[in-house]
DNA sequence: CGGTTTTGACCTGCGC
DNA sequence: GCGCAGGTCAAAACCG
């Protein structure tokens, strides 16, 4: 699990038939982290798929070509929670063969916006809402409308601040987005 | 009329 | 075992 504010995010290379995209995080904080004030490259689809890229502070102004993305200045919390190391490779298959828990790839972040709906790309369909302990906000829950996706997404105002938006992603679409390049 | 939202009920995991 | 909190289900309502 890694937290961290971000400065900027780079990308590169982007190759939006494929999803394969890199870039690099600047981090202003985790001061206990390694990852503290230095570059973090990733591969994008690790991490979030192209059309899930973070809506920034202004969501009327989605813009629909990645390579704008380019130096884009954030300022928002990611976390990544990973059930598999790519630096490994896929290769842990071995051991329990049966794990009681699924851990899915997983990101989060935070975002300035009126709103609490941004548009990411995808459509979906919400399956419930809660009232959440410690916070006076509800959290809402929402489906990837597309049969047999099985990535979902929560969506909360932050107790602190309530002008941010948490948007927690889980899974990874196993299909194109609805914007077909 | 079909897809989406709403919302109370239900399920599950966890701490005590 | 019990209670709490978070997550999901599903029927009814809503909407284009």
């Amino acid at each position: 699990m890694y937290t961290m504010r971000i400065q900027s995010i780079t990308m590169a290379a982007n190759n939006p038939c494929t999803n394969m995209s890199y870039g690099s995080f600047r981090s202003l904080d985790s001061p206990d982290s390694d990852f503290s004030n230095q570059l973090i490259n990733f591969e994008l689809s690790d991490i979030f798929e192209l059309d899930n890229w973070p809506v920034h502070d202004d969501p009327t102004s989605v813009v629909s070509d990645p390579s704008q993305y380019s130096n884009y200045a954030a300022n928002e919390v990611v976390t990544t929670e990973r059930s598999r190391s790519y630096q490994d490779g896929p290769t842990n298959n071995v051991g329990s063969s049966s794990e009681k828990k699924e851990v899915k790839d997983k990101v989060a972040f935070k975002t300035l916006s009126q709103i609490e709906i941004l548009d990411d790309g995808y459509k979906w369909r919400k399956y419930g809402k809660k009232m959440v302990k410690d916070s006076p906000n509800p959290r809402n829950y929402y489906r990837c409308s597309v049969e047999g996706c099985p990535v979902k997404k929560r969506v909360e105002r932050d107790k602190e601040d309530c002008r941010y938006v948490i948007t927690t992603y889980e899974g990874v679409h196993n299909h194109q987005g609805p914007s077909q390049f």
